[in-house]
DNA sequence: GTCCATGTTCTTTA
DNA sequence: CTAAAGAACATGGA
């Protein structure tokens, strides 16, 4: 469900309440959601001050006064939220951090346990992410684009190859960029590695600045809506008219997930460069 | 009952 | 061996 704008504004909309309060207590801990597997928590974490909480990838990084950090990964259905301690515990709860002398706890709710708390220690090390999108530049996108003859929109969902972008914001950011999804990775031009940079750089951005997408129980950690999917251009409209040419937006299956794209903006071969 | 879902990882195939 | 495709995971909503 959430990806780098909905990690992104969970972060911004909890940190603010989390951050410089000691975790007094932690309840109803699932084990199964633990890696690994029942690393020492809560032991880890009680009585320990939440020194910052960043965003890295799709992950909730914490970091602790001690030096060590762990990381929430919400997965597809995951909730991190801000509530007061009185509120009825929801179903699929997995983890409650309660704060010292505070009315309100921080609550994870995961229904499909997608998601889950990982153990970084005090390394801090992230393995198997790539670069930011936010800040990559085009010559390294472009560099690790050509390593890959997978379509485009496979390459930019591999967080190995660039972190963060999900299904929502690889199939808006090949829109802006106007290129087809089924394009070999490896094949595109440096003009359009450009577009494309600037594209992703673009959309997310903006999508931050909404709050993120709700398509379906997305919530921030104040348990508001995102309203980025209003902005949508190709993602839940196919059969719709494009909004730049009124071309119907298709919907089809690329590597096992939902793709949308506008055949006309985004023309599956690259247009013959025209000289005069 | 069926199909689908904003993600990741493991397994299978080529 | 590696790259890429496919299956699996668990739950709920349409």
């Amino acid at each position: 469900m959430p990806e780098l704008p909905e990690v992104q504004t969970v972060v911004d909309t909890i940190a603010p309440t989390v951050v410089g309060r000691p975790i007094r207590r932690c309840r109803r801990s699932a084990f199964d959601i633990l890696t690994p597997a029942g690393f020492d928590f809560p032991n880890a974490v009680l009585g320990r001050t939440i020194a910052s909480i960043s965003r890295r990838a799709k992950r909730i990084v914490f970091r602790l006064d001690d030096g060590n950090s762990f990381f929430i990964h919400l997965g597809m259905s995951g909730r991190l939220t801000i509530e007061p301690n009185s509120n009825p515990v929801a179903k699929h709860t997995h983890a409650v951090f309660e704060f010292a002398g505070e009315p309100f706890e921080l609550r994870f709710v995961d229904p499909r346990r997608f998601g889950g708390i990982f153990w970084l220690g005090d390394s801090g090390v992230h393995d198997s992410v790539g670069p930011e999108p936010l800040t990559i530049g085009v010559r390294t996108l472009h560099r690790r684009l050509l390593r890959t003859n997978r379509a485009i929109k496979s390459a930019l969902l591999d967080q190995k190859l660039i972190a963060g972008l999900g299904n929502i914001y690889v199939d808006e950011s090949l829109f802006a960029a106007r290129i087809h999804p089924t394009r070999v990775a490896s094949e595109l031009s440096i003009d359009e590695v450009r577009r494309l940079s600037a594209a992703i750089k673009r959309t997310l951005r903006r999508a931050i600045a909404a709050g993120g997408s709700s398509l379906r129980d997305y919530v921030d950690g104040a348990g508001r809506r995102g309203t980025f999917q209003n902005a949508h251009r190709v993602f839940g409209r196919s059969g719709e008219p494009c909004r730049t040419c009124r071309t119907t937006i298709e919907k089809f299956t690329l590597g096992g997930r939902s793709t949308h794209a506008c055949p006309a903006c985004q023309p599956p071969q690259e247009p013959p460069v025209t000289r005069n």
